[in-house]
DNA sequence: CGTCTTTGACCTGCGC
DNA sequence: GCGCAGGTCAAAGACG
């Protein structure tokens, strides 16, 4: 019954890329701070630093202070530009970076799950929301069974139309603002809920097989259930994409099975973090395995949603009574959580980081050039 | 006038 | 077969 709790979860703390020997936590990817305390210099490439002290060489001194008086102003002014224009390079160089880390904890924790439910198929549980989904075990694995039946023996249909991506979040609006088009086509009463639910339909393209169902909490009518099916056939809006890739992400993990990695890596939208999903939740009348990504009770945004219009629709503080935190503070969150994925995403930094070393960088990855380094602030 | 929302009717699947 | 519930359709009305 231990595992039944155990939701694929971000929490807040700095512990993922921390062991006992590291550095203290990473706080903040500071690129700007005072020379003293973030620049690392690094002479040799082959001195390898601490995981995450991951010193790209900017030297950031404050230029002018050391420039001599006599100087050309203009001079000066072209070496601050051009300097500048390096860090931004430098800076783009590390997001990059960052993006294929994430991608990669994706994949390692969507194989997770899909191993998990494997190892124990009669105990995936439902997710702590009494008023959605009372799953029985039996409904439980009959689904799954009769899904992997299904996406073995029919390609006709895209899986994606079975399975469901439910996002619970708080929000006043009447809709959460997702960065797509949408077409009201009906609303219903549905049983157990006084709130009607809304039936919407993607526009943004014609024939788009993406729905969406929207309906507010029975127990807490500040939360709004939205309900995402389908995959759209069309490209995204910035603001849509990491809706999209956190659905088309969770449906993935959810419905690949065994065949996980090969489905992963064909997906067109695979790009971000699964935040937050429980395990698959399974309404007795409905045979749709549905993954729930509740939003309504973390203390931390997932990756791809902070900064998207979804979470600005909130009423709640932004980003939800958290402090200020840095990506990566929310990546070393989102791994602390499970200490098994540690290794792995260790694992996966090195293989980005020492891509070009170890031959296992990914297409299209930058390559930190090993005297090119940032130091990510402590401060 | 075109687009969108509303809303009752209809279809489908499922349990009894 | 019947009733129920979820989901969809499409005509009518509202709106800019």
């Amino acid at each position: 019954m231990e595992n039944c709790n155990r939701e694929l979860s971000f929490l807040t703390s700095n512990e993922f890329l921390r062991n006992n020997t590291d550095p203290p936590p990473i706080k903040e990817m500071d690129f700007f701070s005072s020379p003293s305390n973030t620049i690392i210099k690094q002479r040799s490439p082959t001195v390898l630093l601490p995981p995450h002290s991951v010193n790209t060489g900017l030297n950031l001194k404050c230029a002018s202070a050391e420039v001599s008086k006599e100087e050309n102003p203009e001079t000066e002014l072209s070496r601050v530009e051009k300097e500048l224009r390096r860090v931004q390079e430098e800076n783009q160089k590390l997001r990059v970076v960052l993006e294929q880390i994430t991608k990669s904890y994706s994949q390692l924790q969507a194989q997770l799950f899909i191993a998990m439910h494997k190892q124990n198929p009669h105990q995936a549980c439902s997710n702590h929301h009494p008023a959605k989904e009372e799953v029985s075990e039996r409904s439980s694995s009959n689904t799954i069974s009769k899904l992997e039946e299904h996406s073995k023996t029919s390609d006709q249909e895209p899986p994606f139309r079975k399975a469901r991506v439910s996002v619970r979040a708080r929000s006043e609006a009447p809709m959460i603002s997702d960065g797509c088009q949408w077409r009201k086509y009906g609303q219903k009463m549905a049983k157990g809920n006084p709130c009607p639910r809304a039936y919407y339909r993607c526009t943004m393209a014609v024939g788009c097989p993406v729905r969406k169902q929207v309906q507010r909490c029975a127990e807490d009518k500040t939360v709004l259930i939205t309900t995402y099916e389908g995959k759209h056939n069309h490209p995204l809006p910035p603001a849509a994409t990491a809706m999209a890739n956190t659905t088309s992400a969770a449906a993935a993990m959810l419905l690949s099975g065994s065949t996980l990695t090969k489905e992963y890596s064909t997906l067109p939208y695979l790009s971000s973090f699964i935040p937050y999903p429980t395990m698959p939740t399974l309404s007795p009348s409905q045979p749709f395995p549905t993954i729930t990504l509740d939003l309504t009770h973390q203390n931390i945004l997932p990756l791809p949603l902070q900064g998207h219009p979804l979470f600005f629709s909130h009423k709640l503080p932004p980003p939800m009574a958290l402090p200020p935190s840095s990506l990566v503070d929310n990546v070393s969150a989102a791994i602390s959580s499970d200490p098994n994925f540690t290794a792995a995403l260790t694992a996966a930094i090195s293989s980005i980081i020492n891509g070009p070393q170890r031959g296992s960088v990914l297409p299209g990855s930058p390559q930190l050039h090993s005297q090119s380094c940032t130091t990510y602030s402590t401060n």
